[in-house]
DNA sequence: CGTTGCGATGTTAGCGCTAACATCGTTTTA
DNA sequence: TAAAACGATGTTAGCGCTAACATCGCAACG
């Protein structure tokens, strides 16, 4: 007997079907099975149908780790966001979903919590993964985060903001929407006006809109008080602001909140104080989130298109990756969803 | 000369710097490399330094696809929840990604919209990137996708609800809070009572809690009229439902709401028409949001731990993984958390 | 002082799939 | 009618990594 050193290194396989199992049920080879799957119109009708009828007879499941790693595409887009509390990036978050699981991709969420750092070792992760495309929040990452973006080949998308990004860019004016709200406040009167930003040293998209309102004021020959709150956005942070800017500002006619949920906060905090909504004390946001329009007096604030933004920056990613275009060749990088001032009772 | 026929078929290689590069780089075999990131211990200290440099020199990233692959682990935790446009999930989200991300899981995450088909084939995608383990949100699945999670050997974790499930389940008893509430009315007097629920026919935990309520009005020979709204909870449908109860019971004197969102809505649409609540008509929710604690009068409505749970969840899910403890011999499996009454002034 | 044990590293063989090229019979084209 | 084109399927060779086993040098031990 000669000693046919057969090799019988064990491994503890998964036990799972696999496709070559099913083109031996079908009859065909696995290359053959696996076109039926991805692509089916270049396996004969007959041929298709008998491999798919061992697929669920046979209850075959994918193994999509494999398939990425043969073909170095795995449908995932990456999605980096700063925050989860903040009902903003849940709507972009919903807009993505709903467009790129549309075609097949599977979104993969990372939070940074407003950290860059967070934010780098999420993009190590995600291009780990060999994603399709990658959708991040913001125009600022740190240097290591830019060097692997940059370097990457694939569809990069910063929403949220405007301005010269790594690749696409679909966004809006944050300094032009707090400089809106500045003008409009004015307009109606108002002279003392102080500004309530929530974690601005983190959230530089508020420092922005803080920046256009102060700008607007300084114009004016008015001062432009900030009060800054240690927390993120909320309900109750709403209320503190109001508090604080009472406390540090007696004369205080109108408050710019940075966003819709500190000012329903303040609004509703006003009316349990007693202070009559604009009257006593004009109040305005950011965002026109629904319940701004459903408190009474409605809110001041200025609309933005959360979900048509998430929505248009997948349908941006996908026409790049359907024309497989080079970044530098593609037209139209950068979109402006631009923003909308929406009047209510409480200014 | 010997035509040593070299094979010439070429891949389109992803170009990227590949871990045998980074250990020739430092001079080992790519296993070395490989244990130097993964399991520095099992590598001298001067060797894993050496390949460290090396993969910081080269910009080396990690292709996560292959690792998984080789390994068949993946640390993904695939997350399913039917909707992303309630608060709920959201938290119970964050509670989860939270305590999976200090581990170093990454989440993928799945949105049904509330069908059941739509969930099975989320799992077997899910299946497909060879996840850790599953969390889905509720203990109903059709038959397909049980088929698939009872011969899965990794931890399921059903979420929101509590029953006996397929594997892991922490929860709280929607039926019992919906008696609850409906005790806590009687309680107060009210008699004619209606109850307002959103899309009940796919949302059977807002089903559960309606069951719940019918009972207890019916012991007490109340009869349990029920207003069904054909969309997702939110403040506009709120309204809506407001209205719909007061035209179609004109006697009623409190609505339950199936959550907070149409309960606030509704309160603050009373409020526009010029109804005092509690006394023209009481209002009741669900879920504790933080938005019904700042309305006046404040919300009466049962609060669930909504983050908790998602920690919980996680924390059993990770003990698991650990302990590589199989399905049926792992202990206290059922994990209660309970609800809380929260009386506030609109009942 | 041979043997055992152990820590550090290397060799080999896949994980399950698909890109690239090959083959073959049939159809179209010049 | 030979050549080119095409559609359907197969063969081969990886994708980049890690499990399992192998090796080697050195310390511990009876």
């Amino acid at each position: 007997m000669s000693s046919r050193k057969e090799p019988t290194r064990q491994r503890r396989g998964s036990e799972q079907i696999t496709l070559k199992q099913v083109a031996e049920a079908a009859g065909v080879s696995a290359i053959t099975a696996s076109r039926a799957l991805n692509t089916p119109e270049r396996v004969n009708d007959t041929t298709r149908e008998r491999i798919l009828e061992a697929v669920e007879r046979l209850g075959y499941v994918p193994n999509l780790v494999a398939g990425s790693l043969a073909s170095s595409r795995s449908r995932f887009i990456a999605v980096i966001v700063p925050s989860l509390a903040n009902a903003v990036f849940i709507e972009v978050i919903h807009g993505l979903q709903e467009t790129f699981e549309a075609q097949g991709y599977q979104i993969l969420l990372g939070n940074t919590d407003y950290d860059l750092q967070r934010e780098y070792q999420l993009v190590r992760t995600f291009l780990g993964w060999s994603c399709s495309a990658l959708v991040t929040a913001g125009l600022r990452h740190n240097e290591a985060c830019l060097g692997l973006l940059r370097q990457w080949d694939k569809p990069v998308m910063e929403v949220m903001e405007l301005g010269e990004g790594l690749d696409l860019n679909v966004g809006l004016d944050h300094y032009g929407a707090g400089r809106c709200m500045a003008h409009h406040l004015l307009e109606r009167g108002y002279r003392s006006i102080v500004y309530v930003g929530a974690c601005m040293d983190r959230d530089y998209r508020a420092a922005m809109r803080f920046s256009g309102h102060r700008e607007v004021l300084e114009a004016a020959g008015l001062p432009a008080p900030l009060v800054e709150l240690q927390r993120l956005g909320s309900l109750e942070a709403g209320a503190e602001g109001l508090d604080r800017a009472l406390a540090e500002r007696p004369e205080v006619d109108a408050v710019h909140f940075d966003n819709d949920d500190l000012a329903v906060g303040a609004l509703l905090h006003a009316q349990r104080r007693g202070l009559r909504v604009p009257e006593d004390i004009a109040i305005a946001g950011f965002n026109g989130l629904p319940l701004g329009q459903h408190v009474t007096p409605r809110l001041t604030t200025v609309l933005s298109p959360r979900e048509t933004m998430g929505r248009l920056a997948a349908e941006q990613v996908l026409k790049r990756l359907e024309n497989d275009l080079d970044r530098a060749l593609a037209p139209q990088r950068q979109h402006d969803v631009g923003f909308t001032l929406l009047v209510g009772e409480s200014t």
